[in-house]
DNA sequence: GAGCAATTTGCAAACGATTACAAATAAGCT
DNA sequence: AGCTTATTTGTAATCGTTTGCAAATTGCTC
């Protein structure tokens, strides 16, 4: 028994109209009369029929998919972004296609490939590190529009962005650990060239400038490693800092864990915070001071961004091409007065 | 300027050559002399032209694109196992579509909606409490043979899945446990009803069984919460455990964050292991000793049964219908002898 | 009932590939 | 050369929709 599945053919012939009103009740009900609309929706309840989208897209040449980019796809960070983007497409009727930056690479594939064969609409990037090449071969193409930044972005670019308000986020941070006291305040930093590690590097000494506080800036990434390594460079201070404040919470716990291996206590001898506040910071030991980035909207905001910009959103008016998502500060234990 | 993207009959036309032979010369070069070929690619070259999919999707029936349906995309576990797919299935030439079970449902859609519309050629399913009505579907058609499970998987259905040892896992750690001279070892379990949950406490208990040793059940669910209020019920137990396992790494989390508030130390007074070793397991305090799931490999073998399935693998050779992937014990500082 | 505008319909041409099938060409053999 | 077989090509149908255009129908007004 083959399982053949109905055609808009087959509703057409037992609704006894064209294929046209079939086409037509179901993509605009009011330009059909209501006895056809009713017939036709009989016809297609009882043959089972379901537009085949293949057939829709090549027509209509575009496939409601969204594609997006990441830097990799085992960094549980971006999970919840990920959550984000899927809940406001799959709603909107749009899939969710995903990729790392590095495959699509290694593939001999690009934005342009993707955007130009309809295997997705529009696409999300997640990785401010991706190729060039990605963004210069759209260039001067009406693909172009069809980009947005989140979390992350491109300096030159003058692509659509949603980010965390960075700056602010380390502001907060800073004057948090300020208001407990503290003159002495390190900055772990992300990985140099980032746009991320960048902005709240910027913060931090805008705010050690401002409060007459002396910068203690230490190279770092987005990592456990990094910490542990700020542990060592932390330790070895002529005059060692009272709180450290990281650019990541990966890079805190690993500080939290050197730190008390060595021997110091947190809070007690020194105070640290982190950035992100990702899912184990409220269960880390102390539990982790730290500035939220709300992930969640990040990724909705982008997927927002995008369907709006590729003329598919749910609000007509234009929204701003550049949206910051606010970040709060998360006190917990890992931060105290300064000794 | 319209950047009018070259067809096949663009290229056929420079190469002076019929549509079928570019084609051919694309998907089958052999069955195509040297000569037209050269003049194809050459063409090709410099029209710009890329092989349009959904014109491709509509008439080979198929979209090379499979689709993954998790619980929820905000778990970092999975994010893991996503990867370990998508490495397998970019360079195989298929996309990943993520979507969330919850989502799909609402959108009144499902599997058969996706493999109907050739949306996907194939389904992962990390979903072990995926609606039944999902499979019930494809029941009879030729689309069952078109998923696979990972991870979790349906008791009663006969669909191929990649899991992890799970039983040789609980093994592996009572093991760990007994030989450190634990004689009273309690286990908190997953949630009620989740084949995971299952797998693990029956190995618990045929352990207890095999030992004679006492068991302790602790029903729980796979989350830090369910750690904490396991520590009450440790704590307020008439003879305290000396040791507990631990379902999920994050329910020990809980559990040890709780245990140490009450003044215990682990491992010192009670040792605790847990199960999955998550990213930050390794930088909990103490490190967490737990039993290893290899989750890249998981979803990267999840993948490549799924592809050999729908006839699209690179292995001619039929593998078994159910993978299992191997588990290690990882011990670190959260267990040690009993006191 | 005629005349005219507004609304509903259907016809048929796309969309851009793949692939039976038949025709043309090349190769092999006596 | 002549015949048979194998290899390359091209022709044209097909996949299942959507949509411009023209035809048919309906509704109004006088």
């Amino acid at each position: 028994m083959t399982t053949k599945t109905a055609t808009i053919q087959d509703v057409a012939r037992r609704a006894r109209v064209s294929t046209a009103t079939v086409s037509r009740a179901l993509s605009a009900p009011d330009s059909v009369s209501e006895r056809k609309r009713v017939a036709v929706m009989e016809a297609i309840e009882s043959t089972g029929y379901r537009v085949n989208r293949a057939a829709r897209n090549l027509r209509t040449q575009r496939s409601n998919t969204i594609l997006t980019l990441l830097p990799t796809l085992g960094n549980p960070f971006f999970s919840k972004v990920l959550k984000g983007i899927e809940n406001i497409l799959t709603p909107a009727g749009q899939s969710l296609i995903v990729a790392e930056t590095q495959q699509i690479q290694a593939a001999g594939d690009g934005l342009l490939s993707y955007l130009n064969d309809r295997r997705a609409d529009g696409v999300i990037v997640l990785d401010g590190a991706i190729p060039k090449q990605f963004l210069d071969d759209l260039e001067g193409t009406p693909h172009a529009a069809k980009v947005v930044f989140a979390c992350e972005w491109h300096e030159r670019a003058e692509t659509p962005s949603v980010r965390s308000a960075n700056k602010a986020g380390a502001r907060m941070a800073m004057t948090h650990l300020h208001d407990f006291g503290h003159q002495r305040i390190a900055h772990v930093t992300g990985p140099a060239g980032n746009v991320l590690t960048d902005a709240r590097r910027e913060a931090y000494l805008a705010f050690c400038e401002a409060h007459e506080l002396q910068p203690i800036l230490i190279e770092g990434s987005f990592s456990v490693e990094a910490g542990v390594a700020a542990a060592a460079t932390v330790l070895n201070l002529p005059t060692r800092p009272s709180a450290v404040f990281c650019a990541s919470d990966e890079i805190a716990f690993g500080l939290i864990s050197a730190l008390t291996k060595a021997g110091l206590t947190v809070p007690t001898d020194i105070s640290v915070l982190g950035f992100d506040d990702i899912e184990m910071s409220e269960h880390f030991l102390p539990p982790l001071s730290s500035v939220r980035q709300d992930r969640i909207s990040l990724g909705a905001e982008a997927a927002q961004l995008l369907l709006n910009q590729i003329g598919r959103g749910t609000q007509s008016k234009e929204r701003d091409r550049h949206v910051v998502v606010p970040v709060s500060l998360i006190a917990r234990d890992s931060s105290g007065p300064a000794p």
